[in-house]
DNA sequence: TTGTGTATTGTTAACCTTTCGCATCAAAAC
DNA sequence: GTTTTGATGCGAAAGGTTAACAATACACAA
């Protein structure tokens, strides 16, 4: 997506920052990635395929800017890594926040739509006067492919 | 509450495991802090207040131990420490699972009941396959006390 | 283009929470 | 009381993330 790219581009000069190619390259590695949920390792892998040179400081770096930007989405799973993955405004068409379904057996993460949360947020801002901003669901459980294998083995 | 003390003995007993002042000190020190979402160096710091010889290992393996019976919960804000709280299930008349609302500003955490989600992951699991065991529902915004007061300096 | 100022980078070390290893200790069983 | 075995305390190590700092390269103006 190169109009994508100048959209950094835009949004980097605007915010009085340098565009530079470690930026651009660690942006790409996520935006060619949607719905994977990169650690900053794995990110760090990807990106020395092209740019061998960089360092993982420089990485982390990045992420915190992207992260501010709004552009990728902070991922804390507990496994002690935190993930990232492109903010789902870059690549769908509409803007809605996701939630993740989290397989206890095979690890895999899948997305899901749901806006039940807005009726939720409205009654809390009224009981408790608590104004919500962001949330993050995390749901734990069993995979389809992972039930059916079980059922299979039995 | 004794009751609960006694309990927890029967627990580890049943469960083979050996009961010891130190696991006894910690699970107090959360039993007597209901609703309080404590890192282990405060639950280290408060164990210590009774028993100043007690080591930050055992706190550690102790938190391992109280969470895989299930009498405490397990809260990570993604702020770079892990909390623990009494389980709802041990103070509490009902079981349900409650959700946590995490002020932006003061940093406070409000706790809420909601069931909505039942509904959400019977409609998962006809959809998608996936059966939900578990979930975590954190909502980030502005408190009301930070609202108020934000309104006042005005 | 070339030069200059300044943000950004790469390297390395430091940080911080959590876990491990192991000798010692104490609870439970005999 | 003795034995057995799990639990503890200490210190070191692990592992992800951040900080320090000199070197680099981007932006901008001449």
């Amino acid at each position: 997506m190169p109009s994508s790219r100048e959209q950094f581009k835009v949004l980097l000069r605007t915010n009085g920052l340098k565009i530079t190619n470690q930026r651009i390259a660690i942006l790409e590695v996520l935006s060619n990635r949607p719905g994977k949920h990169l650690t900053a390792e794995e990110i760090y892998e990807y990106v020395r395929e092209e740019h061998p040179e960089i360092g993982l400081a420089t990485v982390y770096r990045t992420i915190l800017l992207l992260s501010e930007l709004n552009l990728i989405d902070k991922l804390n799973l507990g496994d002690g890594y935190v993930r990232y993955e492109i903010s789902a405004k870059r690549h769908e068409e509409n803007s809605h926040h996701h939630h993740h379904l989290i397989c206890l057996e095979c690890g895999n993460i899948y997305a899901f739509q749901d806006d039940l949360l807005e009726n939720l947020e409205a009654k809390i801002k009224d009981t408790l006067g608590f104004e919500v901003m962001d949330h993050e669901v995390k749901l734990y459980g069993h995979c389809k492919k992972c039930i059916d294998k079980k059922s299979e083995e039995i």
